[in-house]
RNA sequence: GCGCCCGUAGCUCAGCAGGAUAGAGCAUCAGAUUCCUAAUCUGGGGGCCAUGGGUUCGAAUCCCGUCGGGCGCACCA
């Protein structure tokens, strides 16, 4: 079951109707472009319950002035029986006052349509498919990972919510040099298992911990047959091995958070599939792949700078500053020219891509772009494919950057910091900005604060009102639809505010913005408090009203909704709509 | 030098494809608890939306320049 309407979108509907009774009346001309009409609450509610800026920006091409367009679309307005009033404001505004069936209609839909209130039809069933983390597979997640990881998912859970069929994908870089680094690093733990005194890890290699079981886990498969063998013998092996090892410890964290992905790429089988090498002589057959050199690094001096004839993909055709190699000198594939043909693949099984990356790696984000526009779009129009970028999360103790480098072993790891605050506050925490704003996590100050953290302030109202209906149902009370007409001004007021997620789903996965739904939460649970704490002065204007079950029925019927909004809300973040604190 | 992102209250940040008097939390000041969960609520103070221009009925929002901060500029990943 899906909304398949929401309420602006059916005064949408009327708007467009009275002016198309003005075009056959001739007050306005017809075929106007009517694309930038507006149907939406107005900043300010005592300006009334919807607001349209119809007459503002019809009236230039309409060559009349805008108070004399609106005053007509007013009295248009007025004939529908939804419409208790409508008035013209300031330059041209017209306000709209909507009659309170109206609303409650609306609550009882939220009723009706319980965890389905706000699901909507905008994707058209298209299938989207979002990667993201995609971290090394070197180690476990750190807490540079996790903005990327909790943004990613909560974007998927949205724009499944708003109708789209989503893969949740991770990309494993498990071809390049640094998991040659790995294996050796593996390698040391392995010889150590066996007895031998490795000593301080060498710098280039990995010193953390978590390779230890790993190193013990070989010598059970292997016994000591590679503790002296030359690497050629027992690289490979142990690449797999170890890349596997840290596949499980990443799930395993990914789990902490609440995040699991449909699909795990694998560069090196990708790779084993040839599949670069086909994209490559696919390319050249556009010629969009020729040996050329490239320039030297703008910017930095390299010693051992020497030009090199390589397979250049002709990236600058799309966009790009410089063409890219797609392979190295030795022959291997470069990082792009693995990714490239990994793109590629990808969209065969989707309508629409999205990666989330690390801004980090905002400079490669052209080139992938390009690559994806020529390959897919040679016979027709390119899968669309967006980027988007997670600004670095720097990380403070207590007010002092902290240097996280996995090469060092000095990170914080994400399980660390799940288990000091909790899924709820992390998740939360990272989604109460926006993504591409730089942001700092100080990891003493959230433990500390952790109690003010904005997500209780949500998670409480969900569980003042969970708690509300219990004790209603403990004096016999329970929510019914019966007598909503009974519900006063304040409450008709709670009952527009969240008649708005609806389009707030739209709008924040049409902009790929999940922490829009964090913020409409934060302002949901602040419109229920500020309701709640009415009854505290006024105890007729309380919940639980034992000598009036019918009202007393009305409020606790809008608290359920209230709740099964929030719970619907905090679902899509990822977070826990907990029944009591 | 070039590319991308950011600059809004003392601090951390929202600002919904340009709308009406720019908002919230924290901090601060003044209040509310014999009462359904006070992890809450009510009110006050606090702003040259970095800056200069442009676009138009209208700009924090779009365009250009400048300044400041971050990230990146390999055949790394």
């Amino acid at each position: 079951m899906s909304q398949t309407q929401t309420l602006y979108a059916a005064f949408a509907g009327h708007l467009n109707a009275a002016l198309d009774a003005l075009e056959e009346a001739g007050t306005l001309p017809a075929g106007l472009n009517r694309a930038a009409v507006t149907v939406e609450p107005p900043r300010d509610a005592s300006h009334g319950d919807l607001a349209t800026n119809a007459a503002m920006v019809l009236a230039k091409p309409a060559g009349t002035n805008p108070r004399a367009l609106a005053e007509a679309l007013v009295a248009e307005l007025t004939k529908l029986p939804q419409v208790t009033g409508a008035e013209v404001a300031g330059p041209g505004f017209i306000n709209l006052r909507i009659a309170d069936a109206v609303w409650l209609d609306e609550l009882r839909a939220l009723a009706e349509l319980g965890a389905n209130y706000g699901r909507s039809t905008m994707g058209g069933g298209s299938t989207v498919n979002i990667e993201y983390v995609s971290a090394n597979p070197t180690g476990p997640m750190h807490m540079g990972h996790c903005r990327g990881a909790v943004v990613g998912d909560a974007l998927a859970s949205l724009l499944e919510f708003a109708g789209h069929k989503v893969i949740r994908e991770y990309y494993v870089n498990d071809a390049g040099g640094q998991v040659d680094v790995l294996a050796r690093s593996v390698h040391l733990r392995y010889r150590e298992a066996l007895g031998e005194t490795i000593g301080e890890i060498p710098e280039g290699l990995y010193p953390g911990d978590y390779l230890v079981p790993v190193g013990q886990a070989l010598v059970k498969e292997f016994g000591d047959s590679f503790a002296a063998a030359p690497e050629s013998e027992w690289l490979p092996a142990f690449r797999t091995r170890a890349v596997a090892a840290m596949l499980v410890m990443i799930r395993a964290d990914l789990a902490l958070l609440g995040i699991r992905h449909d699909v795990f790429s694998s560069e090196a089988e990708l790779q084993a599939a040839r599949k670069p090498a086909e994209a490559e002589v696919w390319l050249r057959a556009r010629d969009l792949v020729y040996d050329g050199e490239l320039e030297a690094p703008k910017g930095k001096v390299l010693d051992d700078w020497e030009p090199v004839a390589l397979p250049l993909f002709r990236s600058t055709k799309f966009g790009d500053d410089q063409d890219r190699s797609i392979k190295k000198s030795d022959g291997s594939w470069t990082y792009f020219g693995a990714d490239l043909a990994y793109h590629f693949q990808k969209a065969q099984s989707a309508d629409a891509l999205v990666d989330i990356w690390g801004a980090d790696h905002a400079g490669t984000v052209k080139r992938i772009k390009a690559a994806v526009s020529a390959m897919t779009g040679a016979d027709g129009t390119p899968t669309p494919f967006e980027v988007k970028l997670v600004q670095m999360v720097q990380l403070l103790r207590n007010g002092e950057p902290v240097k996280m480098s996995k090469r060092s072993g000095n990170f914080v790891t994400l399980a660390d910091v799940v288990s000091e605050v909790g899924k709820d506050v992390v998740r939360f925490t990272m989604l109460t900005r926006k993504p591409e704003a730089q942001m700092d996590f100080d990891f003493a100050k959230v433990v500390e604060a952790s109690k003010d953290n904005p997500v209780f302030y949500v998670q409480y109202a969900h569980a003042r009102i969970r708690s509300t209906l219990r004790k209603g149902a403990a004096e016999g009370l329970a929510p019914s639809a019966a007598h909503i007409d009974r519900l006063g001004k304040e409450e008709l007021e709670l009952i527009k505010f969240a008649a708005q997620f609806p389009r707030q789903v739209e709008a924040a996965a049409a902009a790929r913005e999940p922490h829009r739904i964090a913020f409409f939460l934060g302002d949901l649970a602040a419109a229920f408090h500020a309701y709640w704490n009415v009854g505290n002065d006024r105890p007729e204007k309380r919940f639980i009203l034992a000598q009036d079950a019918e009202l007393s029925g009305a409020r606790l019927f809008l608290g359920a909704q209230i709740g099964q909004l929030l719970q619907s809300g905090l679902a899509l973040l990822g977070v826990e709509a907990v029944e009591e604190m």
